[in-house]
DNA sequence: ACCATTACTGACCAGTCAGTCAGTAAATCC
DNA sequence: GGATTTACTGACTGACTGGTCAGTAATGGT
């Protein structure tokens, strides 16, 4: 079913300059780190069930034995690919709120583009849809995951909301439900790109990430307006990149 | 999806197998149906590499060669679920789309009031989780999923939001964009109430789907209207169900 | 040079699962 | 009732994979 890959090559350990040729090498400190890195590569192409260890270890450019010498399961090996690239994230996004301090509108804005650019369009957010797809095979890593990602997410975006309609900026609109509006199209494009997205398929027309997420920025916030001539600032709109 | 049509012993209704004992029959005429409904059951909740073809069998009630003696493989049986469910669904929006007089926005609520009921809020909606999360394990696939469903959805409503900027009711925005802005928020809803939505977890508020989707169609409605001060038809709201 | 330490290896084990097929029993025919 | 057909069964096979561990080789100390 699956295409036999490149004869074998550590390409990800290659390219951090390590093995050369087939020597074998004592790397201890660079290991994790290139373990968690051809596992997030594997776990997003694949998911996690259909990832095979063995694949992982040869990516990272080492036998199998050693990847189980550095993590004690394939699921503790998922969970630290999982923290490594979102833990991070998170507070990120919450000390920028914090300290803004123009319009909303703007804040959302930048909000967005930010987490596109340091989220979406990383391949950290693969690692969504791979939670999406098996979480409930994998139990206690829904628990982890809503603690980690999901509350703090809707939290922030929920707190933004509710900072426009406290300032008089936004219409009264249940803030849970306009967090989700606004995070939801924001998802759905990191989720798509890491499936459907990836597969070349005939007749569908691709799609553009900036430009759906500055339409639909555009859109809500004008419908989020009290004034409802006031025009939503350019200036914060998600700029397409090169 | 469709109630069951046959009343004689479905697959889940193994408890009326422990009544009747564990007599051996022959039921060719309903076997496709009863394996359908049980492998889309499990796929939705699985995933598709994780289900077992025995378990499969067993909730339909027969054992697993009998499962082979009507679907040839694993892979055929879940091409034969996703045909089996989405097929139908799509020329049912063309339809409604195509004989609809009102406004176009009353027409955008109708068809996501529709969609939901009769896709995103049934056990069918599980099928995209699966899709997104495997496509890339299972190439041919996608092409089909663009054609069945991708295409004709977005067509579906890329339709009618030309429609109301051909009438001069909404904004000329690029047409692609906010359809996906419309649609982004029901897959959404659908993936998450099949992954994340199924597992218990705490202090993650949890969400209403009616909700949402009608506060996030009157955000958009609203950000779509030509005139900013008219107040978009509260008509074909999506209504709560009991 | 020799040993001690330890990062690393890969053959192996135990368990899993899609798919098979020789056989069983329910229906149908005579 | 007996013969024939066929829907159905479930033990079995072959392929695969997460995890192990006895052994190998790179390194550093003396």
């Amino acid at each position: 079913m699956h295409d036999e890959p490149t004869s074998a090559a550590p390409a990800l350990a290659e390219a951090a300059g390590a093995a050369d040729g087939a020597a074998r090498q004592r790397r201890k400190e660079a290991r994790p780190q290139e373990l968690l890195a051809a596992a997030l590569t594997l776990f997003v192409e694949k998911g996690f069930a259909a990832t095979r260890t063995e694949e992982v270890a040869r990516l990272a450019g080492v036998s199998k034995g050693t990847l189980f010498l550095y993590y004690p399961s394939k699921e503790e090996l998922f969970k630290a690919v999982v923290r490594h690239n979102l833990t991070s994230l998170i507070a990120e996004g919450e000390q920028l709120a914090a300290c803004f301090e123009g319009s909303s509108s703007e804040l959302l804005g930048l909000l967005i583009q930010t987490w596109w650019e340091r989220f979406g369009n990383t391949p950290a957010a693969g690692i969504h849809k791979v939670i999406l797809a098996e979480v409930r095979n994998f139990p206690e890593l829904a628990q982890f995951y809503a603690d980690e990602v999901m509350v703090p997410a809707e939290r922030l975006f929920g707190g933004c909301v509710a900072r426009g309609v406290a300032r008089g900026e936004f219409r009264p609109l249940p803030i849970h439900e306009v967090s989700l509006a606004l995070i939801a199209p924001l998802i759905f494009m990191a989720v798509h790109r890491h499936s459907v997205g990836c597969c070349p398929v005939q007749g569908s027309a691709g799609m553009d990430p900036e430009r759906l997420l500055r339409t639909q920025l555009e859109l809500v916030l004008r419908g989020l307006q009290v004034r409802p001539d006031a025009r939503p600032p350019r200036k914060a709109s998600v700029k397409a990149r090169a």
